[in-house]
DNA sequence: AGTTGACTTGGAGTTAACTCCAAGTGCTAG
DNA sequence: CTAGCACTTGGAGTTAACTCCAAGTCAACT
């Protein structure tokens, strides 16, 4: 699979993916003769991975680590499995933060709702009177 | 209440108190005589609000938009109501997307969990054997 | 009166995460 | 065989959101 490929795939500029597997990011994917990228399954699926960490706000340096210890084989497997544990706790705490915004967000546009209804309420009252 | 009292209060940089109302991310706070901020009950409701939104990733521009609309009085009521109902929704986006994600990780995690049970029970294999 | 220390301002610097660009290479169609 | 185009690389530029800094003011001690 080309970059241009891949790039449409998963929506993420060519320029993005290139940067991503220099930053280390992604495993280097291999190239053609003439030095093209072909991306495999398995460079795909990382992308996808990449791509949905990144979503929710994993940061770039700890999806780096977590690729490099991949890189290094079976021995780094319960340090991957922390790394992801760690992760995952911070983005629970995330979305509990997000959580409490949405309640307070939700709590000032009722009250603007009220408002709306009662500049109607007098606007009524107006029409009446 | 005094810039140090605020930053202590809602813990954020002086700095950033001071950024925030240099951009309109806050209405601009009264000076004494001296020209020393004074931290009015109604301005510290403005920090706490914008601290939880700004927590959330609501973004600083928008914000700016809201304080401006608050700044023209009762006509704005409606278009703020709007502002915050939008922002609403792109935060439950931003949330189901962290709910995507956390399942990608669970599902990851309980993989490694599977691994080092199976490296475990290898060894235990190697410890009888 | 002088020194200290918190405060003011505007502007410069930093960080993360892209995003764009220039120079160079090589396959392919005319 | 040469023009065009997609690709390569390394490096520079951009954006958002801070974060820090320098120069200056002012009140309060000593």
């Amino acid at each position: 699979m080309t970059i241009t490929e891949v790039s449409e795939k998963f929506d993420v500029p060519q320029d993005t993916l290139r940067y991503y597997e220099r930053i280390g990011l992604i495993p280097r994917v291999n190239r053609s003769k003439s030095g093209i990228r072909d991306y495999t399954k398995e460079d795909c699926n990382w992308v996808g991975f990449i791509k949905c960490m990144r979503s929710a706000g994993l940061p770039i340096e700890v999806l780096i680590e977590y690729v490099e210890l991949f890189g290094k084989g079976d021995a780094t497997v319960e340090a991957r499995k922390e790394l992801l544990i760690e992760q995952r706790k911070q983005l629970v705490a995330r979305m509990e933060d997000m959580q409490k915004t949405l309640e307070r967000l939700d709590h000032k546009i009722a009250k603007y709702e009220q408002t709306v209804v009662e500049k109607e309420k007098a606007l009524i009252g107006i029409a009446k009177g």
